[in-house]
DNA sequence: ATAATAGTGTCTTTCAGACAGTATTAC
DNA sequence: GTAATACTGTCTGAAAGACACTATTAT
């Protein structure tokens, strides 16, 4: 292994922070305050520092930036970004992408007097963030992301993991709806999800609203599904 | 992102370079020539250069070390390490690792004296692998590796990575049998595999063997296996 | 009652898996 | 012929998807 030119880099862990409110896909997103005024919108990220790994630095910035702890929230590393090789910055910045489900944006947004420092961190569509200006390579990161959390979806029991701690299966059909873009038959979901075992666990609780209650579930000790809730199974456009 | 102690860090690229001969599946590994004479096993990396991606340096180790050119080689990202964060070197090496199939051993081991320099690159079967000294971490990269590689076999056409231009369903049975460690059913394995719109194209050539000849096949255009091949229909140890 | 959502019954079709049976070669 | 491998036919059971139907609430 001579090696004649090998090069020194930072390192950083970007996140993808999703979560599904008012029915919609949402990523976590910074403003860095652009002194010209034009401020580009980017992924919460953080430096790896000495003596610590990346996944230390990607619960870091899920703290400091999002205000969330890494306590229920699923946290995988998606890919490594290289390019571009070097544009005019000193050193060469490479960066770990993350995905992160279960930061509901509950805690965000303290109001504006609260905020310690300026973690303007926002939720917005993933619609409107791929539209609007996000800082390089982070869009490529965001669809990343989304691919990856929608192939889990179908596998794993990773939709529980963008609810509460006790959910119906209305909601979590809605998670899937969310995620793959679609509808889904109501009624075949409902059993579909029910017969995989493991996957939900009956609290015994109801919440009620605009019809017939719901039963509400917790997550079953399950993370793989199977046989798999297909994406096959989507109709429509929303 | 105010952050007092980014760190900086050499980047390779480690490959996890599978085949499947002999029924058995390999890994390329390196034997680096320690002085105190108990070398370990590492896998072929690279360090990556300055303007130089973490695809490039992960193509050039293919090159260098294992002797095959990326052509017709599937090369995917696996995951980055970061740990251990310090040991006694003085720059801390992060290690982005790649999956690579379809670099067959029929290039490598030219023979003692067509070596240019030591790379001394043997094809070991993944057990005997694991089982010995690899370099720490790179026991995790194959086992994610092969991890990786039995995934994707379910749902794309990764499968025809593994063989020549033209092949027999029966190889193709053997290479998912290699991979996934048991015994898949002859008869629905066959007609499965042709079932799938755009995955097989046949050739019109036979090959003869110790039975009736079989049909030979090329990759067709698609890549994604619908419905998948599953895992389930495994049966037995091999 | 009506609307709305939750949940069940049931039918059809598709497909996986088992395995019997046929085809074509070498010996 | 036998052995061996390639391939085809057919049966069975499981599950997906469609959709009609029942259940339970709010208004």
């Amino acid at each position: 292994m001579s090696d004649p030119d090998p090069e020194l880099a930072h390192v950083t862990s970007d996140l993808v922070v999703l979560t599904v409110t008012e029915g919609a896909l949402h990523v976590a997103l910074t403003h860095r305050e652009d002194p010209e005024g034009d401020g580009a919108w980017s992924l919460p990220r953080a430096f790896v520092r000495a003596g610590e790994s990346a996944d230390d630095a990607a619960v870091r910035a899920l703290h400091d930036e999002v205000g969330a702890s890494a306590q229920g929230v699923t946290l995988e590393q998606l890919k490594t970004y290289t390019d571009p090789p070097a544009n005019h910055v000193p050193t060469r910045i490479i960066s770990i992408a993350w995905l992160a489900l279960g930061a509901g944006p509950s805690e965000v947004r303290p109001g504006p007097e609260a905020g310690t420092d300026s973690h303007e961190t926002q939720w917005v569509r993933v619609e409107e963030a791929l539209a609007g200006s996000l800082d390089v390579g982070h869009a490529e990161m965001l669809t990343d992301g989304i691919h990856r959390a929608g192939s889990k979806l179908e596998y794993t029991s990773l939709a529980t993991s963008f609810l509460g701690e006790e959910f119906t299966v209305s909601e979590l059909r809605g998670v899937y709806e969310a995620v793959w873009g679609g509808c889904l038959e109501p009624a075949n979901f409902h059993r579909k999800a029910l017969s995989v075992d493991g996957f939900l666990e009956a609290t015994g609780n109801s919440r009620i609203g605009r019809g017939r209650p719901a039963k509400l579930y917790r997550r079953g000790g399950a993370s793989v599904i199977h046989p798999p809730l297909t994406r096959a199974a989507i109709r429509g456009e929303r």
